[in-house]
DNA sequence: CGCCTAAGACTACATGTGTAGTCCAATCTC
DNA sequence: GAGATTGGACTACACATGTAGTCTTAGGCG
């Protein structure tokens, strides 16, 4: 279930707005990419085909919906990521960031309670 | 200057070995990657074409050595991931990494260390 | 010294991906 | 109700990628 780039933005879509027609997907998508409705159309085909995405008829079209849950893609993607970029260790990956774009105070933050969290 | 997955490899090999021969990089990978000595050296020519490998002559043959520098491919790389998959947030990222895989107890005291310095 | 081997250069080829275009049928509009 | 529009299905097409194969040549080996 290999998920592109351009796929990502749209099935981030769905995340957020389950259940929405492709027009729809469109039009949110607007501000960030200039993507014609065809392009938007083909990315949810594919993400149909993947079994990413299914859909609901309304009519004569289609309510797209994902089908994979946000949670697990992004920690699959996460983990996936650590084992190709840093040899499967999370740290090094985290001392990167800081190092090259700075975390935001809330990063930090939220890292620290995290971190706490775990300990217990 | 994009690295695809199979070229990663091959320039991780690099990282920890510069200056080696396109059959030493295939001896290196024997263990984890079936690849004949063929695709190892037409990772390494995409490499030297991207700019992110160059040659030494050595006879007739090359050595080659990483031209990109190993912490800035990595921090730019987490960089771009984060952006891609998770707005943009490192915490959530971390949190996924810890709900998902666990993080060793090393990532977390790698961690708590890392952060007790960024708060400086 | 002639042949096999190994190096790089060039070529190949299916599949994925970004980014649409075309076709046909169902609606909406006037 | 006829043409314009909109939806999905199918098609397109260049470039990236994984994974090699072939060609040419320079050495190494017997």
């Amino acid at each position: 279930m290999k998920i592109s780039a351009a796929e990502l933005e749209v099935l981030s879509v769905l995340w957020e707005q389950p259940g929405i027609a492709a027009s729809d997907v469109h039009e949110a998508l607007a501000n960030d990419k200039d993507w014609t409705s065809r392009t938007v159309k083909t990315l949810l085909s594919r993400l149909v085909e993947k079994g990413a995405v299914s859909t609901q008829e309304d009519g004569r079209r289609y309510l797209y919906v994902p089908a994979i849950d946000e949670e697990s893609y992004k920690a699959k993607a996460a983990g996936q990521f650590i084992d190709r970029v840093f040899s499967g260790r999370a740290a090094p990956l985290v001392a990167y960031l800081a190092d090259s774009r700075g975390l935001t105070s809330q990063d930090i933050e939220d890292l620290e309670k995290l971190l706490g969290d775990l300990k217990k």
